[in-house]
Parts: C-alpha cells; structure tokens; sequence
DNA sequence: TAAGCTTATTGTATTATTTACACGAAGCTT
DNA sequence: AAGCTTCGTGTAAATAATACAATAAGCTTA
C-alpha cells in the first residue's frame, strides 16, 4: 500500500467572517496585491488557504481564523464545499494561485466556513501583516474566484443561525444598543426594509431582548431606549 | 512549478439517489460485502467513488449516476461536502477504504450530492454487478461511514427543491396519482403526519395539480380520484 | 337487495402570523 | 415658546395554520 498521486485533487478553505462596525455588517476580506509576471492583483478575497496533506480541514478554518483575528474559541461554520469547475475558470485567478503556491492547479475544491467576529473587541485584532481590512456587505467589490458568490451564501447561513439561536446577534451588536440598531442589522441580514412599527412589535414578543431604563445621551432629538440581550431567556 | 505531495487531500463523491416505488420513498443503496484481512463487511453504503487527480467533481458524481443508473442527464445537485475528521474515524471503514484504493487514507472529504430518479424508468436500470438497491427510507440500517447524516441532509435539501420548485414531486409519483400517495410522499419527505382534510385544501390551492375524471379501478371500496401535474402552471 | 364494510371527500371555526398604515411624544435647538 | 428631529405606539385586515367529524361512494356479503 502505497502513496502515489493517482488521487490528488486540491483543497482549500476559505472563511467568511462577519462582523459589525458603526450599524454596518462587514465582511474581513484581505488584498491580493501581488504582482505576478507582470500581472498586478489589485483585488480582494477571504482570507483562507490550502489544506495541508494530513491536515484536518476543521483545524486548518481554525487555524486561519486565529491568524487573521486572534480568536481561537468562536463558533466557526462550515456550511458549503464550493468545487464548480468553473469557479478555477479565471485564467487570472489559476495564474496568482499557481504562483501563490508553487503548484498546478487544475481543480480547486474549497470548503466554506463562516464565523461571527466581535470586531475590535480585544484579542480580535486584525494581524497586520495580512492587509486585511472589514467591507461592508453593501459596499463589496468584485472578489477573486467565487468569493462572491461564498459570501452570499454565508448570509443565507446567518439567518438559518439566527432562527434557531438568536444569541449570534449578540456579538454583532453593542452591549446596549436602541430598537433602531437591531432593526438596521435585520435588514442588512435579510436585505429588506423592515416596518417600525412591526419590528417594535417583534422586540417585544422576543423575551431575550429587555429594556433598560438607560436612553442614549447627547443626541439633538428624542433619545432612544437601549435594549441589551438576556441570554438566560432564549 | 512541480506537483509534489505538499498538499494532498482525499476527495470523494457520494450520490444520494431518491426514488419512489410502491408509494415509499426509496434510497439507493451498495452493499459492502468485501473481505478484507479476514474482516467480513456485510453492510451497505451510498454509491459513490474517490475522484481521480484533475477530475472534475461534477463530472464524477454525474458519472456515478451513469454507472449505477444509466441515467445521464438528471438534475443534480451538490448539497454539501462533509470534511469531518470523524468521519473517517471508524478503524473498520479505514481498513476497508485502503483496501478498495490501495492508498493510505488520512482524512477523506466527500461531496455529496443528491437527485431524483424515476425507479424502474426505461433507462434506469440498476446495472447489476453493483448490487445495489432501493432501500425504504424508514428502513435504513446503519451504513457505512456518516452516510445516514449524509441522507437526513440530503432530505433537508429535497424539501428546499420542492419548496422552490414541486416539479421534482413529478419525478416521486405516477403520471395519475391519488390524494393519498401525494400525501404519503409529503408525510415521509417532512416526517409528520399530515391532516386529510387541511391536506386536500392544499392541493386546491396548488394550481399545478389537476384533477382528472378518472377514478382508481378495482378497488374494494369508494375509489379515489386521480390527479396530474400540469407543469405549465409551476 | 339491503346491510355492512372500507376508504374518499368535504367545511367550519379558531388561532396565530403577517402586513399595512399615521400620529402624538420626547427632547434638543434656536 | 415655537420648531425640528427622531422615537414609540395600536388597530384593522388579510393570510396562513390548526383542529376537528360527518357523509358519500362503491364494493362485499348475507
């Protein structure tokens, strides 16, 4: 029993890390700023890399989340295995990763994980060798290879999260924050207007979510009640 | 720029193919009856093989199709890849697995995929030096590696298809079916008693299923009416 | 041929969920 | 005190989901 390469295909993991900053949910992505015979990348993608032979995928999702952030313990996804042949069909995208790796690459597999990140929280710093930087979704530019389409994909695996335990909205909100910041993240979630009146409504049927007395402050208008999660009460 | 053995993951394909017969939902199933060191494996699996370096994954599964089906031009769909450690983990599935490759497998991720088949179709015969077979749904016995988690899911994905697209049911019933085969494939697709009346409400409501004038044939007792798919009012 | 057996078919009431929609309240500014 | 900006609230209608049981049809058999 031997090795040989009679089965060799290539696999990579890729992450999708969601954040929110400033009532806008983000997305880490990293430069692909190389120059490659004369080629310039000027583009982003997720961070994520080739497996490792041996390497255990799960280990090597976790691996790249605790490179780029730091975090180590958070909950990560893995929710697709992306393998479409087209999705190497870039000659651009097949030239940087050749380059990149030092290998040929006919086929690339990648399986997908996502994670939610408290961006800046303290041991959530961005390793600045990366040039990696948080987008907002509403704001992405085209990205290498399928990325896009990854990214997309992600967000439909938030809501599912979502629905069956809404803590994971914890970590994209402040510790209080007003019905207007939750009601803005549902929208960008979702990708749809979300009623006033409705969503007051909603809050109140959700008993994980409780007022606090507190109001914002220094605001040139009505203040706004804060709320703050009880994860007790899910 | 050379191959070495740097990167070097398993990758396989696994088909979940649905078929109905005999008003149950039916999987198709391998057996597993190799020798290996003396060890006797008398169990069954999903169809599906490692893919060879550069293959196309798609074109695999599509092929894995092909070999024990005849079909080749069915949907497809890739659902999802499972890259768990533990999937492998069973020493018993390790040694068969190296015996069938003659390779050293550390890790294997599958991707797995799933479609519909019309059982018994003109074309779609079982080629028989596979022996292989249609399995009741509620009767599956434990299978080889995680394929039972691979076929809960691959029930999961058949719901989201019918829900964004009920032709696929066509594909589960007769060209004339009778309210109550349509509700005994809607109770074993979502594994819950469904209510007669409320259900005959909801085929009313479903524009593409027609009745017809045709009733069930020696029968012993009030025949029940026949129904089609009109599959231009999807 | 009537009674009996088996399965098919049908409707109504209740509840929960979703959607639409507009105005007064609070608090700061000028 | 008047004005501005954002906050917070209720009601009605529509729709979807659930629970529930009696009669109809057609065959069988006494």
């Amino acid at each position: 029993m031997t090795n040989n390469n009679k089965y060799y295909p290539h696999l990579s993991v890729d992450c999708v890390l969601i954040g929110c900053e400033d009532d806008q949910l983000k997305i880490l992505l990293v430069e692909r700023t190389d120059v490659v015979s004369n080629e310039k990348y000027n583009d982003k993608k997720l961070p994520g890399r080739l497996i490792y032979m041996e390497e255990d995928i799960d280990e090597a999702a976790i691996s790249v989340l605790k490179e780029y952030t730091g975090i180590d313990n958070s909950y990560l996804k893995q929710f697709k295995c992306f393998g479409s042949p087209k999705r190497t069909s870039d000659p651009r995208d097949v030239r940087w990763l050749e380059n990149a790796v030092n290998l040929q690459i006919g086929r690339l597999v990648t399986v997908a994980y996502m994670s939610i990140v408290k961006i800046g929280a303290r041991s959530n710093k961005i390793d600045s060798k990366f040039k990696a930087s948080w987008v907002p979704l509403t704001k992405l530019p085209q990205l290498a290879f399928d990325h896009n389409l990854i990214i997309e994909e992600a967000i439909g695996e938030i809501r599912k999260l979502i629905e069956n335990d809404p803590i994971v909205l914890s970590d994209l909100l402040p510790t209080k924050f007003t019905a207007l910041q939750l009601r803005r993240l549902f929208e960008q979630i979702y990708n749809k207007e979300i009623d006033v009146r409705n969503f007051h409504k909603k809050i109140k049927s959700m008993k994980y979510i409780v007022e606090l007395d507190e109001k914002e402050e220094n605001v040139s208008h009505r203040a706004a009640r804060y709320y703050k999660f009880d994860k007790k009460k899910i």
